[in-house]
DNA sequence: CTCATTGTTTGTCCTGGACAAAGTGTTGAC
DNA sequence: GTCAACACTTTGTCCAGGACAAACAATGAG
């Protein structure tokens, strides 16, 4: 446990072989041990400051001014969002996050059931689901969570969300929606969101899962006679793969089929896409939807 | 669509760039044409046959007596599989295949249902949805069916476990098992089987999904007061990866939580980890179970 | 301020070499 | 004939160091 080869590394990073490798050469970080055969040994101290790297980019930060940067000044890079972004949380919102931190898996379940039960499943999703993600992205950010309490929150989520869409049964009305992600990624709480959204105004949702392939989503958009595919993108995913990703589909489609992409790696970014509807929130997908069926 | 670089055939095909390389070098395929950089383009037709022979290496077949091979030899190599290991196929699973095959969700959906209610929970799962699995593995195989239909399938079931374990509620008696796949594994059917299996049983079950990290997954199960970790490797798992991972998993856990493994990338492999619970059928969970509750 | 132009940063790809681990075949003992 | 030990071949992954276009930042003109 003290020294990863660097496919591990890769793995447990995001980051490729060949950036680690070109970092190393060009900012003296990291600095990997070697073993008998020469090869690099990460060990878990720097394998730690690689995830946090990967943070501070995904926050917008360069690497030629943090790659080299002491750990302690990176740690102080992560605060100011913290400060700014921070809202001061709404208490049901921390006690939730509290819940996943000391792994009460019951009370948490029993607590999230609660809520939806009181809000009702789209505004259980709008209002409840989505800042509680975005705060356990935030916390996991900030070192205040680890992978393990991110994937606990996450799975019971997805439990609640496929049993309330599930007890809906199938929707009858138009239109048909083909919901996946692109090959690259594996989140599929934001589709599930979606799901939950759109499945009690009676529209027919199928979900293909993650990472299905551009050529497999367009045949299956054929072959199953669907009007709208959907399609959606975590904030881990990198925003420029993203629009690449969406452009390849929205060609590989034919015109009458309505395309639509939204999450959190397109915010910000005022890229547009031609003949891409683009969903900036949750709620905009109502609008989205009035807009299609009075269009069709 | 007519020709992909390189790191989308590594996407796409699962095999890694470094690999795709050596073989262009070692055994003049795949021959990818140039861009103007002097960047490799891999035309359609190739990618096609990669994935052919990213099956064929996963049947037991090496690289050096089929990726020079024409690709009508290779379709050839398939056939003999199909007529040794098809058995004269259950009407039921080749029926529920079809449906798959042909999109239809609602009617998937009812039979299932309609199968999970006539066998319960656990022969439901051990009974159908097992060899249901590997027969649509199979079939993709065998190019009769693609990823997006294959994807449909999973979900439906996972949609179906999902519920009927959410409609358990947590189990009250011991043991306190944690669940979850190694990096590199995101199949969680295996995972969602066994906890169907094991749940009517009123074990304590949590899952925490795919990916975990070794090292988080050793701090939740000391963290939670487990008593078991359980992990789970599909069949497109490398054997070799999931048995290093088993071992770095097993050091890194007290001894006195145990470590259960199982799914169809340990099969056929006689290796055996000491101190490890190797599952080979979901059938001998039970008796692991029973094991478990004699000795504690 | 807005837009176009120039300079810098950065990820990804390239070649060709190396080597250990997995797999295959052969020999010899029982 | 079966099994274990050995040598040989195959195969995936790693390495070094160079190159370049796309993304980004800085600068200057209107």
């Amino acid at each position: 446990m003290s020294a990863l080869p660097i496919a591990a590394v890769e793995r447990d990073t995001g980051i490729p072989k060949d950036t680690l490798r070109v970092w190393e050469r060009r900012y003296a970080f990291p600095q990997p041990v070697r073993d008998d055969k020469g090869e690099r040994l990460y060990p878990a101290e720097q394998v730690e400051k690689l995830r946090l790297l990967r943070r501070l980019l995904d926050q917008g930060h360069r690497p030629g001014s943090i790659v080299a940067a002491p750990t302690e000044a990176l740690a102080a890079l992560l605060e100011p969002a913290g400060e700014r972004g921070r809202e001061p949380a709404d208490p049901g919102i921390a006690a939730l996050i509290d819940l996943v931190r000391l792994h009460r898996s019951a009370e948490l379940r029993a607590t999230l059931q609660q809520h939806l039960v009181k809000l009702g499943l789209q505004r259980f999703v709008s209002e409840l689901v989505a800042p509680l993600s975005r705060a356990i992205g935030e916390a996991w950010l900030h070192g205040e969570i680890g992978v393990a309490e991110e994937h606990l929150f996450t799975e019971h989520v997805q439990n609640l969300l496929r049993s309330s869409i599930s007890s809906l049964g199938t929707g009858s009305r138009s239109p048909r929606i083909l919901m996946t992600t692109l090959p690259g990624e594996e989140h599929i709480l934001g589709l599930l969101m979606v799901e939950a959204m759109l499945a009690p105004e009676g529209v027919q949702c199928i979900s293909l899962g993650a990472q299905t392939p551009l050529a497999d989503i367009a045949q299956a958009a054929r072959d199953g006679q669907f009007d709208i595919v959907a399609v959606s993108f975590s904030a881990a995913f990198p925003a420029r793969q993203a629009f690449r990703g969406i452009e390849q589909l929205r060609d590989a489609l034919p015109a009458s089929i309505a395309l639509w992409a939204g999450g959190a790696a397109l915010h910000g970014k005022r890229k547009r896409i031609d003949k891409v509807q683009q969903i900036a929130q949750l709620d905009d997908l109502l609008d989205a939807l009035t807009d299609w069926r009075k269009a069709n």
